[in-house]
DNA sequence: TGTACATCAGTGAACGCGCGTTCACTGATGTAC
DNA sequence: TGTACATCAGTGAACGCGCGTTCACTGATGTAC
């Protein structure tokens, strides 16, 4: 059957969106192209149709993931009171919400432990959404020059995304909101010199 | 046949040994049994006379890296002039060899990600593993008071595991020691206060 | 001391399963005439 | 306006593959007598 001129395009964006999510809960080996189709109520066979390999998907849904995880940063910081930016970043990526939200939230804490693992000549897609990403961010952060404000901001995104990581291993939500706030105070500390 | 008596102890640790490197290296699904014991010049079926189940060795594989981890940090601060044991811990974790080492390197940049997706019930063993490390460690790091001490801790160690997981995501080895060296001048001066 | 038997680490075929990918096919709708 | 045909998103059977796990078996050596 023959659909309309978007539909094709608004089934891809479907696929990518629920994979970003999927990839983000279980890993890209965890999330497998049949379940996904079938949850959309589509068979496998019609996702070669929207991409080349389970791969190209992943690297869709990363830099997806990256640039709406951007975009809620962005939004934190400029609804933030002025001088508290940098606060107001820290808080909303190291909230229990977010930390709860694995399969809404950063693809950095969930994902990237596996880019490394990939083939070097498969990670420049990857690599380029996490400078984009970084260069949307380092305005915001404190630094006497350029250089400087960019160290500090991958310093902070990355470490960050380590403590969201980890955090996201304890059942007892105590122990997630313990940890979430030791190190909000920890990065408020550090950034703001 | 029939062997020695400290003969099935010895093939017990090769296996884990093998193990927690490949697990670093590729994670828990990308190891397989098979070859992990192939490459030990051993058969498959004979892992289960060492372990209940892929997952055991991945239990303990996690828990021998991690300890091994904190014998060199320990061994790294102790071997540091006075005054000087921070920054040594920084300077280790986050140094050039380490992060090109993933499957001799930390557990927690390499799996963490993994405990996350694991049932709640089966996460006990790794979380006393990280709390063991942490109390190890804590005794180093300034702070007021023990808690203090625990949540810089947490959030030190936390950070530094992020910043690594990315770090190795960059294939070109100056992009990776400017990552490491801005991080370590970020949690130096961070977790000196 | 010599012999029969028990032990058990390791072997390798077999299992069911889910995976990513391919491909001949379907059929409603747009287009050419 | 009406008809024949082309298009192509989606279908579903089939592919080869590697996986974790099971299990009947092997055979050198320790042990019981």
């Amino acid at each position: 059957m023959r659909y309309r001129a978007d539909h094709k395009q608004q089934t891809r964006e479907r696929i990518v969106s629920a994979a970003a999510r999927r990839f983000r809960s279980r890993g890209s080996e965890g999330a497998g192209i049949g379940t996904l189709m079938r949850d959309l109520r589509l068979t496998h066979g019609g996702f070669y149709r929207h991409f080349d390999s389970k791969e190209d998907l992943f690297a869709e849904a990363f830099e997806q993931s990256l640039k709406e995880l951007g975009d809620r940063a962005i939004a934190a910081i400029e609804h933030a009171p002025r001088g508290k930016e940098l606060t107001a970043l820290i808080g909303m990526y190291l909230d229990i919400e977010h930390c709860d939200d694995v399969a809404g939230g950063c693809p950095v804490a969930a994902l990237a432990v596996e880019l490394a693992r990939r083939p070097r000549s498969s990670r420049g897609r990857f690599l380029q959404a996490l400078r984009s990403h970084v260069r949307r961010l380092e305005r915001y952060i404190p630094g006497a020059s350029e250089g400087e404000r960019r160290q500090k901001t991958i310093a902070l995104l990355t470490g960050m995304a380590g403590t969201l990581m980890v955090a996201r291993a304890f059942p007892d939500e105590d122990d997630r909101r313990a940890i979430l706030e030791g190190a909000r105070k920890f990065y408020v500390a550090a950034a703001q010199r």
